[in-house]
DNA sequence: TCATTACTCCTTTTT
DNA sequence: GGAGTAATGA
């Protein structure tokens, strides 16, 4: 009679699904088995009729999360699972409800969806328009203010005008809700507008607002500690009529602050919504002791959270937490991938084997690595298929064709491939539209017939709008895929790439051609595009055995038995501007990753540092992270450094406390060459330019002072005036620039 | 119109 | 060491 559901839950599992009318937190730490939670927590309330799936709100906050619950929930309900329109992202879900009622938020129900370059581009347009000085204020400071208000669930009208200690606070109001203006023009919403309109029209709209309220009649959060402000607005809103809401979350899993999360949504969830029940989970089926054990001492350095302590489920205490510290960032690759061959000779699938960074800067290395070992990888919400330049490319002709007002998409294609329609023709199109008003490419429609443009650009453009508008004809003539084909072969973009005869030529028609694939599994152009705005990831072949490569990031939500987090060092992890804009609270954040990255492995944890990077192409060096000081040692298992330098042994812990020793007043490079190691360096940097010809006035250009001229020679040593001021610098060091 | 070159400023994390 | 940009030349 009891539902298998029930069977293998404990007793704190068990009263988190039982517990369904009413507003309930579960606080559920890393490894506690929130997922088996929430999935049979819905399979109860269908499976006990209380809801039909299709009453069922459900939220989560990663794509790929969402597919995971429908796939575990589809295993337990069966195919009544069709029916929970309403399980996804908040994005998506915002986007649903977006074009059901695009009217009613000046749009039309057909609107694109715009990535970041394309708000980037808007905001430019804007920027010029109302005559503000890119220099001083780049557009990308606008587009972090616009995000953050869209966030915090305000559209430009109820931002406040001014604000005495905000420069440049006006124009940013100014800029946004000019960007406003452009959007609704495009036909575009960007991601914030997913979220913010729908809320707008619900507050707008009580008519509206108590339909979805009786829609949904249970609401379901996963990841709340995440939630934003326009979030937190959205669900409020509409789980307010019965209460039934629950939400998942760890605030020692908090990691989205930069993008608005806040914390005390979770914090506050009692008072918010009165009479709630609280449940915690704690006990851990995820990790070792050792690996818990290293994760609770760290995390018990921050001083903001709602304590909570997790114990471990598993008798083993298992191996201790490897730290290793390496010479430079290519033995750190180096270390980690002969760490991966012996799992690999262990016979271990690779699947549950993972590297972590902090950045996806730091992947560069262990990719080159892997494919010089041959290590089998994938990466994880890395450089993604759809943002390589001749997918976005496609993807443009495509949005192009079904929504021809698309400017920014229009100006994309417009010459790609070359048909002689350059900056100076694109110009007057814009001039011309902004005059009338109207889009490039209606404007385009009336200046072929008028002798605005040059002869030459006139007969191209008048073809380029021919071949446009006869692909729009066949939209509904054809299928889509068939269209697709058609417009690649008449555009010429094809045949492009055929004619380029460079390496990655070939790669690029590779993978257009797999997207021509993956259209066969959507209904319609519109379906496509949509999809590959919200879903940005390709789904990765989860059969075949490789190494996992992802930032700690996209890595919540997973477990490996083996992890491996390189880059333990200050600066790269905690994040330098983490800390230097945020201080303690980035600095706490930054903590909680390093949790939520421990936390990820089952069996065994392998933390690493470089003593030596590149920065921006220069070897810096580093100090060891000092999350790795605050692991409790009975945890560690540490291999001591010894620095052929010094000739000594030390541990990381001694460094970290005194860097003064350890820097010694030397240039990487120069103490590289007093202990004579340089088998780690590329061929460049050991290159001494010993027979070039430098004299006074050359132009030269130094790694680390950039551009300067020489105001003096004295053999070898130059002194060179650059923009930061006179220096006197080896001539290996520089390089010749001409300067005639 | 397009290709090349000199130079500046970078880089956090994602839906 | 790499992307984006403004200036310059063909």
């Amino acid at each position: 009679m009891s539902p298998n559901y029930f069977s293998d839950l404990n007793e704190q599992q068990r009263a988190a699904v039982m517990h369904t009318e009413g507003p309930l937190l579960i606080l559920a730490g890393a490894g506690t088995g929130k997922t088996r939670v929430l999935t049979s927590r819905l399979a109860h309330i269908i499976d006990q009729k209380k809801a039909f799936p299709s009453n069922i709100l459900a939220v989560t906050f990663t794509n790929k999360a969402a597919r995971e619950m429908q796939v575990r929930i589809g295993n337990i309900i069966g195919s009544a699972i069709e029916g929970m329109n309403w399980l996804g992202t908040f994005h998506s879900i915002g986007a649903k409800l977006l074009r059901i009622h695009a009217e009613a938020a000046n749009l039309k129900s057909d609107f694109t969806i715009l990535d970041t370059d394309d708000q980037l581009k808007v905001i430019k347009e804007v920027i010029k328009i109302l005559n503000i000085d890119e220099k001083r204020f780049p557009p990308r400071y606008f587009l972090s203010q616009i995000e953050n208000w869209k966030n915090k669930g305000l559209p430009p009208e109820k931002v406040a005008k001014s604000e005495p200690d905000i420069i440049g606070h006006e124009k940013s109001v100014e800029v946004y809700s000019s960007y406003q203006k452009r959007l609704s023009r495009l036909n575009a919403a960007d991601f914030g507008d997913l979220l913010l309109l729908p809320l707008k029209l619900l507050k707008e709209n009580d008519g509206l607002l108590h339909k979805y309220q009786s829609i949904f009649s249970y609401t379901l959060v996963d990841e709340y500690q995440d939630t934003n402000s326009v979030q937190y607005l959205l669900l409020k809103l509409l789980s307010q009529r019965n209460l039934n809401i629950a939400c998942v979350g760890d605030d020692d899993q908090s990691i989205y602050g930069w993008r608005g999360a806040d914390v005390n949504n979770i914090l506050n969830f009692e008072k918010d919504f009165s009479g709630a029940k609280i449940i915690r989970l704690e006990k851990n089926y995820r990790s070792t002791k050792n690996i818990l054990g290293a994760a609770r001492s760290l995390i018990s350095n921050n001083k903001d959270r709602l304590g909570k302590e997790l114990s471990s489920h598993r008798e083993d205490a298992g191996d201790k937490v490897k730290i290793k510290s390496l010479y430079s960032a290519e033995d750190e690759a180096r270390f980690v991938s002969d760490e991966i061959d012996t799992i690999i000779s262990k016979n271990e699938n690779l699947n549950n084997t993972a590297v972590l960074v902090r950045a996806s800067f730091q992947m560069r290395e262990f990719e080159d690595r892997f494919i010089i070992n041959s290590i089998p990888y994938r990466v994880i919400g890395g450089p993604r298929f759809y943002e390589r330049q001749e997918i976005r490319d496609v993807i443009a002709y495509l949005q192009l064709v079904v929504n021809p007002n698309h400017d920014l998409k229009f100006e994309r294609v417009i010459n790609t491939p070359r048909r002689g329609l350059g900056d100076t023709t694109l110009r007057k199109i814009n001039d011309a539209a902004r005059r009338d008003n109207i889009s490039l490419y209606d404007i385009s429609k009336k200046i072929i017939d008028t002798d605005e443009l040059g002869a030459s650009p006139r007969t191209q453009l008048k073809s380029f709008i021919s071949m446009v508008d006869s692909w729009r004809e066949k939209i509904n003539k054809v299928d889509h895929i068939t269209l697709t084909e058609l417009i690649l072969e008449d555009s010429g973009y094809v045949a492009m790439w055929e004619n380029e005869k460079t390496p990655n030529s070939e790669s690029r028609i590779e993978n257009i051609k797999e997207l021509i694939g993956q259209l066969s599994e959507f209904q319609s152009l519109a379906e496509f595009l949509d999809h590959v705005s919200l879903v940005m990831d390709v789904e990765n072949d989860e059969n075949t055995s490789k190494v996992n490569l992802m930032t700690l990031h996209s890595a919540k939500g997973l477990e490996f038995d083996y992890v491996f987090m390189p880059g333990m060092e200050e600066g790269v992890f905690p994040n330098q501007r983490s800390l230097d804009e945020k201080g303690n609270t980035g600095l706490e954040e930054e903590r909680r990753l390093a949790h939520v990255g421990i936390t990820r492995a089952k069996k065994y944890l392998f933390l690493s540092y470089a003593q030596n990077r590149r920065v921006y192409g220069n070897y810096t060096q580093s100090i060891p992270s000092r999350f790795l000081s605050e692991i409790a040692p009975e945890f560690i298992e540490e291999e001591l450094i010894y620095d052929a330098y010094t000739q000594q042994y030390s541990s990381f812990s001694g460094k970290n406390n005194d860097q003064k020793n350890y820097t010694n007043g030397r240039t990487a490079l120069e103490r590289l060459q007093a202990i004579g190691h340089f088998d780690n360096l590329e061929y460049d940097d050991l290159t001494f330019n010993q027979d070039i010809n430098i004299s006074p006035n050359q132009r030269v250009f130094h790694t680390k002072f950039g551009y300067g001229t020489v105001t003096d020679c004295d053999n070898d040593r130059i002194e060179v005036e650059f923009k930061t001021g006179k220096k006197i610098v080896l001539a290996s060091y520089l390089e010749l620039v001409n300067n005639d």
